[in-house]
RNA sequence: GGCGACGUGGCGAAGUGGCCUAACGCGGGGGUCUGCAAAACCCUUAUUCAUCGGUUCGACUCCGAUCGUCGCCUCCA
């Protein structure tokens, strides 16, 4: 079984054929760091995390390098507002995406690359573009590609430049250029406006270009996989593929994958249209994070995933699922000969996953499987036809395939020496069977978020999450 | 106007020619276990896959039409 993936710019699923056997690049198309980025935003950075996982998973060696945009119209204006400088602002947008990111538990990429550190690069590859006629000058120091010259232009978008609706849709003519529809490679400099001097004149960079110069700087000039939001695929991905393959001669990227939208109430949530909530503002409320990494990654990254206000306590019980059998395991102890069914449960769980995520990460496939898995491990434990042996092989199980996923918590966590005085005392209570000072430890321990269960093994604990 | 995606139970969602009287998660109902709980397990909750036609021995799955939803064609993950 290969691990395969559709394909945007042909609609094939194919094969997953790294250039370099065994390694695999990615870019991903990060976030402008104007402002805090909504959940909408981090379910395309965490389909790319998943995907990355599961690569790694799979025993690829994986370069992943994720674009941070800290220059552009938006961050000017932000800036401006403010009295503080682009950078300024980059800056604090940049930690906050980097903490949103990480309470997901979203993978940190190898590489974070930022437009403002790759300035020559990008001039460079402007000035490779005039040089081979594909790019122009404007009197006031733009740069624009001549879409003319590009005849596979609109293959990725399925688009025909000539309907394009000029005029309406298209922005009308600014700088003089050539043909409305050439895009800004480079913008000339204006007052008020930061600016950069290089080979190709002073100005700074169109938002296209960087992520072509980054991705050449850091994965080469042909790479295998770049990923992005649906919404990224025209004009930004189309003119990618147009301005790189132009200026190198090479096909750029091997597959091109993008995400669908996270809807909310039904419609994309975007911030124009106000429908958008945000990481940090969840979790503040009491929201569980790796509920909302469930929530956000648990649909098929090309489907549309609408968020409600049910999903994150549907997605926080599931993730309680896998917490709770997990404890389960932990504190399970039967000194019995190894369960000879065992090994067939765990191994159907594992090709039940591996095969699912193969087939273009069909993740809601692959949780099947597990939560498969998981009911039968809960049928042993209940029954407990396994050995204490058996229970350590299936958490490690477990354990490796959620290491895709990322929703449990980590095995080795500490109880806080006050709360595991708690449970040592209400251990006490109930075997002097006084069963009202059990019950209050029980309580205590719950308002401080630790579930108490008592089982043949005797109290088993585990950390719950504030509901939300 | 052009291009594209999608419509499966109370909700989310997999399946995509016969094993589907339809996985899995959430929720609901009943039960077992428990000092009480919780967790877990068992039973139950769609003879049906937007609608209508067609192809086929056979369709949720292929084709066509209709209705509906969403997205892109402008900044956007």
């Amino acid at each position: 079984m290969t691990t395969r993936f559709q394909d945007t710019l042909t609609g094939d699923v194919r094969p997953l054929e790294p250039r370099e056997t065994g390694h695999v690049r990615i870019y991903s198309c990060g976030p402008t760091v104007y402002g805090p980025a909504h959940i909408g935003n981090f379910r395309s950075f965490l389909f790319a995390d998943l995907l990355v996982r599961y690569l790694r998973y799979r025993g690829l060696r994986v370069t992943w390098v994720m674009n941070l945009t800290d220059i552009d119209d938006k961050i000017i204006r932000g800036a401006a507002a403010e009295g503080i400088t682009t950078g300024a602002l980059a800056d604090r947008y940049a930690e906050r995406f980097l903490a949103d990111a990480d309470s997901l538990g979203m993978t940190r990429p190898d590489v974070l690359p930022r437009a403002t550190d790759h300035i020559p690069q990008i001039a460079d590859l402007v000035a490779t573009l005039v040089e081979k006629g594909h790019a122009y000058r404007t009197d006031d120091g733009s740069y624009f590609f001549r879409i003319a010259s590009w005849s596979a232009y609109g293959q990725l978008a399925r688009l025909d430049p000539d309907a394009m609706r000029v005029g309406e849709r298209v922005e009308a003519d600014e700088y003089g250029k050539d043909d409305v529809r050439d895009f800004a490679l480079w913008k000339g400099p204006k007052p008020g406006e930061p600016s950069w001097d290089t080979r190709i004149g002073p100005g700074r960079p169109g938002w296209h270009i960087e992520c072509s110069a980054m991705s050449m700087a850091h994965l080469g000039p042909s790479f295998d996989i770049h990923t992005g939001g649906v919404d990224l695929v025209f004009p930004h991905h189309e003119d990618e593929i147009a301005q790189s393959e132009a200026a190198t001669g090479l096909p750029f990227v091997g597959t091109w994958m993008h995400c669908a939208h996270l809807r909310m109430g039904g419609e994309k949530m975007a911030k124009r249209t106000g429908n958008i909530a945000r990481v940090a503002d969840l979790i503040a409320s009491g929201v569980s994070p790796r509920a909302l990494r469930c929530a956000l990654i648990s649909v098929h990254y090309r489907a549309p995933l609408n968020y409600t206000d049910e999903s994150l306590p549907a997605a926080a019980a599931a993730v309680e699922r896998l917490d709770a059998l997990l404890a389960a395991l932990a504190a399970y102890s039967e000194d019995r000969p190894d369960d000879a069914g065992l090994p067939a449960v765990l191994d159907a769980m594992r090709d039940g996953f591996e095969s699912a995520l193969d087939d273009d990460l069909n993740v809601s496939a692959a949780l099947g499987a597990v939560f498969e898995g998981v009911r039968e491990l809960n049928r042993r434990l209940d029954a407990r036809t396994m050995s204490t042996g058996d229970a350590a092989r299936a958490a490690a199980s477990l354990r490796a395939l959620d290491a895709v996923f990322g929703f449990t918590a980590p095995a080795d966590d500490e109880l806080a020496p006050d709360l595991a005085l708690m449970l040592e005392a209400r251990a006490t209570a109930r075997a002097t069977k006084q069963w009202a000072e059990s019950d209050r430890l029980r309580d205590e321990l719950a308002a401080a978020g630790i579930a108490v269960e008592d089982t043949r093994d005797g109290q088993r604990w585990r950390k719950v999450a504030p509901s939300g």
